[in-house]
DNA sequence: GTCTATAAATTGATAGAC
DNA sequence: GTCTATCAATTTATAGAC
C-alpha cells in the first residue's frame, strides 16, 4: 500500500479545491468541477465543508500564506541588509515559481471580495511590518544603506518579483513572440536583474 | 435637452457593461446587475449583443487598451531617453489612477481565460516592442545610458507602477493601518520614487 | 426598439438510502 | 462516510406582444 493511499478525504478535497480555485477563481469555480478532481462525490464536498464559501475560506487561507512571505523572520537578523535583500528576493521568485497562479489569485480576489473575512485574514497573517521598517532605519542610521523609505523599499522589492508573473501571458506574447522557453530563461536572470537594481537604489 | 440625454442604447450599455465587468470580473458579472445599472431591460443586452461573452469580449477590448500604454508612440522620439522614461511614468500612474480596478481586471481576465480571443486582441492592439527596442539599443551604443536589456527595463518599469494598484488591499492594510488617506500620499510619491529608481537604475 | 413572460440549462445545497 | 436523487434558486437566452 502506497502513502497516497492514505490521504484522507477530507484532504483530498483541499487538494482540489485549492488547485480549482487558484486556478478559476472564487466566482468561476463550480463544486461539481471541484469533486472531480478529487475523485469523490459532490455531496461529500458539503458534508466535509459546509458550503462553497467556507471552502473558499479555507483555500483562501493557505494561498494568502503562499503570497505573503514572512518578512519579518528575514529581516530581524543581524545579517547585512544587502545579503538579506538578496535571499529575501532570490527565495520569494523561487516561491512564486512554483506556485504561478497564487499571486493573480490573491490579488484578485481581494480587490473583488471586500468582505471582512479577506481583511481579518490579512490581519491574522500576522505580518510584522514594524520589525522590518526598525531594521531599514538602524541601517540608514548605520550610515550602511542611504536615506529610505521602507514602505517604498518593500513595494518596490514585491513588485519586481511579482508582476512577471501576473502580467506573463502580455509580455511572453509581446516581448517574447510567446515563446515560452525564452520566457522560461527570461524569469531565470530576473532574480538577478531584481537583487541588482534593488542593492543599487539604497546602496550609497 | 442636455447631452447626456443623446446618449444611444447601445452606448448605455456598454458603459454599464465596462463598470460591472471590470468590477466583478467575467464570472463573478451577472447580465441582470449590468440591465440594471443601465436602466434598462435585460432582454435589450441580447438585442444589442448577442451574447454575454460578446459584451464581454467588448469590454476587454476597451480595458486593455487602456491597461496597454502606447509605448511606441513615445519611445519613437528623439527625445532625451531620461525624459522619456520620466514622462512615461508619469502618465501611465495617472492613468491607473483614474482606472484603478483595470490592472486587476485585465491581468486576471488574461491569466484564467486562456482562448484565442484573448491572445488576438493583444496582439491587435498593436504594441510595437522593436521601435522601443531599437530606442533603448541607440542610447545604449551613444554612451547614454549603461548596458541594459530593454525587456527587463520595460519589465521593470511596469512593475512598479502596476503593483502599488493591484496589491492595494494588502499595502494598505499591512503597511499603512489601512488608513485609505495616508496610502494616496504614498501614491502621490509614487511617481517621484519609480523614476528616480528607474532613471538610477540606467544612468552612467 | 423595448418590454413581459418563460424556456432551458446550470448550480449550490439537502434528504435519505446504504 | 459515501452515494443517488432531487430540490430550489439562479442565470443566460429567446419568443412574442406592443
Amino acid at each position: 500500500m502506497t502513502k497516497t493511499d492514505k490521504i484522507s478525504t477530507e484532504e483530498k478535497i483541499l487538494d482540489a479545491a485549492k488547485k480549482v480555485f487558484v486556478e478559476k477563481g472564487k466566482a468561476g469555480t463550480r463544486m461539481q468541477e471541484i469533486a472531480d478532481e478529487a475523485g469523490i462525490n459532490k455531496s461529500l464536498l458539503h458534508y466535509y465543508y459546509r458550503s462553497k464559501e467556507k471552502l473558499f475560506s479555507a483555500v483562501f487561507k493557505f494561498a494568502f500564506k503562499k503570497f505573503a512571505p514572512g518578512i519579518e523572520n528575514v529581516f530581524e537578523s543581524d545579517k547585512d541588509i544587502f545579503e538579506v535583500i538578496e535571499i529575501f528576493i532570490h527565495s520569494y521568485i523561487d516561491l512564486i515559481r512554483k506556485n504561478p497562479f497564487i499571486p493573480t489569485f490573491v490579488l484578485n480576489e481581494i480587490n473583488k471580495n471586500k468582505t471582512s473575512f479577506i481583511t481579518e485574514t490579512i490581519k491574522e497573517a500576522g505580518i510584522n511590518a514594524e520589525k522590518y521598517i526598525e531594521f531599514v532605519y538602524k541601517n540608514i542610521e548605520n550610515g550602511i544603506i542611504k536615506e529610505t523609505d521602507p514602505r517604498q523599499l518593500i513595494v518596490n522589492i514585491i513588485s519586481l518579483c511579482i508582476f512577471p508573473f501576473a502580467g506573463r501571458p502580455v509580455i511572453q506574447i509581446i516581448a517574447f513572440d510567446n515563446n515560452k522557453e525564452e520566457y522560461e530563461r527570461f524569469l531565470d536572470t530576473r532574480k538577478k536583474e531584481v537583487t541588482e537594481l534593488i542593492i543599487n537604489s539604497i546602496k550609497k
